[in-house]
DNA sequence: ATAAACCCTTGAGTCGACTCCAGGTCAAGA
DNA sequence: TCTTGACCTGGAGTCGACTCAAGGGTTTAT
């Protein structure tokens, strides 16, 4: 399969999926006799694996240390297991400041009528009260 | 209060502060006769708000945008509204993408000592079945 | 056999978000 | 008074993650 149909797939870009490619965080794509990228099953499902960690915010450079373990085979695992476990944390993490947001969003949205306008000091007060500040 | 404490109590770097200040992000902070800045509790209130929607991950220019808002008065409510709408919608994403990048480090956590070698066919007809594919 | 639509690599350019630096002001203590 | 340390501005530099462009090869349809 060629990249433009990859890339669709994906939804990546060619330039995206070459880029990838070029840094190590996918692994090189199998080419034909005229060195064209001919994307199979294994190729796809390495980008979708790559593409949620990403999507999920992690640095390219930790999803690049995490395939470059599994590449290199078995004894990596201690390694590719520890990178999963810190990795779960950080987007544990993250989960938890998004639904922060989300609560001050809901905060705004449902007051809007009242409290929409510039931050006031009375405003201050009762957002301290809220936090037990 | 100087921009040193102010940035202690917020954990936004003294620098940073001050850059989130030239774009726009936060509103003008109020100064003391010699021209340096003042922070009082509505500049630190301003600053927790904004580092809400940032550490949701979302892009400085909608904040910015928000707050300019917010600064004109009464009128741009809806407005406002409107892009918390937005961002919520936004947010509510990335709160699905982070859970699939979750579901996955789960399942190769589970599943470590048999699954975390490099990809092969098999797993790729597994992972497709898991997905109706 | 020529054009159109793909593909390739390498390297440069862009963009968001910092981060640092030079050169200068200001306030408090020895 | 002089040093020390924290502050100021404006601008340049950095970094991650693309994104584009130049120059060239290949395959397919007409």
């Amino acid at each position: 399969m060629l990249i433009k149909q990859a890339s669709e797939i994906t939804g990546v870009s060619p330039d995206n999926l070459r880029y990838y490619e070029r840094i190590g965080l996918i692994p090189e794509v199998p080419r034909n006799a005229s060195g064209i990228r001919d994307y199979d099953d294994v190729s796809l499902s390495w980008i979708d694996f790559v593409m949620r960690f990403k999507r999920g915010g992690m640095p390219l450079e930790s999803i690049r240390e995490y395939v470059q373990l599994a590449l290199q085979g078995e004894e990596t695992k201690p390694a590719r297991k520890a990178i999963l476990m810190e990795s779960k944390e950080m987007l544990l993490e993250k989960l938890a400041q998004i639904q922060e947001s989300l609560d001050v969003i809901d905060y705004k949205l449902d007051t809007y009528d009242q409290k929409c306008g510039p931050i006031t000091l009375e405003m201050v007060e009762e957002w301290k009260k809220q936090r037990n500040l």
